[in-house]
DNA sequence: TTTATCGTTGTAAACGTTTACAATTCTACC
DNA sequence: GGTAGAATTGTAAACGTTTACAACGATAAA
């Protein structure tokens, strides 16, 4: 919705920014705090002249500079967020949340890509003071996180709120929102065993992702609990990528004891899995069965359409970003219980009973 | 590559850009006029002076605050994207370029959805003044874009630099970096031409989206040049998105002269598409041919292997930001040649000869 | 009428930086 | 040694806003 205020009597945009509050105070015959007033404690001005500074305000066009009010106020009404590859699809929908709620509550976001490599201390850190953003939503997988910079120290001086993966000890003082990730993956491979499976394997993302790491620990888990075997290279690295995965696939066909399911971290790694069993000459679901963890769109066309994990990211996102502006605009309220979102398996076509 | 200066000789932040240059002058007992040309025109100033300067920067963890600088020079180093959805692997992919770009030359990238939706003149220019932002780039569909606020005028005031699609008369005013999307377009159809199919039907974008009318423009022209009908119905809406390429798809099927090549002016429909026909029990390529367009990374592994047009969408997103740079930077030059980068063939397997 | 109170407005300082200009020091040449 | 000129540094203003505080006027209570 375009400000009224930004057009003038005639229609067009006559200064772009370019008066200021003193021409709207002079035009007005008051004084620049009055205009200021107007503006941001209207209630605190006589009816009388808030007219005259609002009709002012109209003629001139005027707009208050924001980098002077943000210099002034020493807020940006920026967020950062970091995240490994906005190329993910479930990371677009988590960015679709954030940026919805960053609109509604006057904020602009500027994305961060760690492309999968895990972030030092320092480059955050550099990063914070360069930026100067508000506040910073961490969707990265950044295990080996330099401590130093999130310390309680560091935390004080900058709201700081974690999306998507749980969260190691050492982040655990920092607000968050995701689903369980763990219980998601048992359900999964649970799903998996109900269909009578029993050599199941799994592909994973780096060993440095955070987030895979619960998915490969719910995994085990389900298989522990159900006294299944995991046999030597039946959980591999895919690099969170369709190459990677493409690679890993290969290996599972190749392995000895050839697995008659695949749980894949997430879904992009799933397609690609499909891809490449479906290359190999091997019939989805019936020869192998793939189960993957997003839901992201392409899940719903893919051949077969994918048996999957479903988040809800676009709310993760909101709820991410929510949060964090509590965390702006109230102070860092130091309660920082995660927040649990709920997860679903979402029952396609790409798993099927085992053949045999 | 974090800035050394950002710490202190015990390798803790101290203080957080909470230490303003006041306080690195009275430490290195220089005036705050020469520690800010020690930062920002060290030739400026004395080996000796530097050197005492530096030594105090590194002690006090001073960083210069963004927020002043911006304030001061009237320049936020921010430029603004505006696309029509971040969901698109195609524009991920222009963005990763972008940002690419943009962090080589300092500075920050927000990103704006339109959501499909055209933008009005209005929304533009409420963004431009409030975002404050050093540039835009558009590489959203506007057709009915209101043109005063991209007039000469306002084209003086920010600089705008348009992507991927190719411009309308009224917008040639701006630069633009794109391939030649009905010269692709044509390609795309004459191939499937040249394999035999004489009943080609194409899947758009919505009416309103420029940058499927040069695609559809290259289709017509293509079947033209062959002697070629296309028959009512056969040029459909499909709304940019899975939905809208899948009712799409369906109404072609129907088709009461069922077209036996399908070119879709995107990849993301295209995969729809796919997915679409052979949820009709259709085989793909055999009863039916699709081709795609810009080789977003799905293609590889959608089933089968999707032939379309690729585009070079991370060289476009760094050529787009570096022309905005020098629209910033050495102001509006006037010189709007549009940039034309090559696109390409990429053949797979989902077109093949008709049957019959 | 005087005084206290409250509501409204104006004055002026402050935020941290950059930069034109003035002042100072240095260099080199006479 | 003196001087012109260059090189370096310091002084102070400016950017546009917000806000503490002062000043003022009006209203109500005495």
């Amino acid at each position: 919705m375009p400000d009224p205020a930004l057009k003038t009597v005639s229609g067009t945009y006559p200064s772009m920014a370019e008066v200021s509050i003193k021409e709207v105070a002079r035009m007005a015959g008051v004084s620049i705090a009055t205009v200021s007033r107007c503006v941001n404690n209207p209630e605190k001005v006589t009816e009388k002249t808030r007219l005259r500074v609002q009709k002012a305000i109209l003629e001139t066009g005027y707009s208050p500079n924001t980098l002077a009010q943000s210099f002034r106020r020493g807020r940006t009404n920026l967020v950062m967020v970091v995240l490994p590859s906005i190329g993910d699809p479930f990371f677009t929908d988590v960015m679709r949340g954030i940026r919805t709620a960053a609109k509604a509550k006057g904020y602009s976001v500027v994305i961060e890509e760690t492309q999968f490599n895990t972030m030092t201390a320092d480059e955050i850190g550099a990063m914070l003071v360069s930026k100067q953003t508000d506040g910073i939503i961490l969707l990265a997988s950044m295990s080996p996180f330099g401590t130093e910079i999130l310390s309680a120290k560091s935390r004080r001086r900058l709201p700081i709120v974690i999306g998507c993966e749980t969260i190691s000890p050492e982040l655990s003082e920092f607000p968050s929102v995701h689903i369980d990730n763990v219980a998601a993956a048992k359900e999964a491979t649970n799903y998996l065993i109900s269909q009578g499976h029993r050599r199941i394997a799994m592909i994973c993302g780096q060993a440095s992702s955070l987030l895979t790491k619960d998915r490969e620990y719910g995994y085990r888990a389900a298989m522990n609990q159900s006294r299944l075997a995991i046999e030597e290279g039946w959980v591999v690295e895919g690099e969170l990528s369709l190459d990677g995965a493409i690679r890993a696939t290969r290996k599972l066909l190749n392995h000895q004891h050839r697995p008659t399911a695949i749980f894949c971290a997430n879904d992009e790694m799933a397609i690609a899995c499909l891809h490449a069993v479906k290359s190999a000459g091997l019939r989805i679901p019936d020869d192998i069965s793939v189960i993957g963890f997003d839901d992201i769109r392409y899940a719903e066309v893919a051949d077969p359409p994918l048996t999957t994990i479903g988040q809800p990211a676009e709310e993760i996102g909101e709820r991410v970003m929510y949060r964090l502006c509590r965390e702006i605009e109230d102070g860092l309220d130091g309660e920082t219980a995660p927040e649990i979102v709920p997860h679903k398996l979402i029952v396609r076509q790409s798993v099927a009973r085992p053949a045999g």
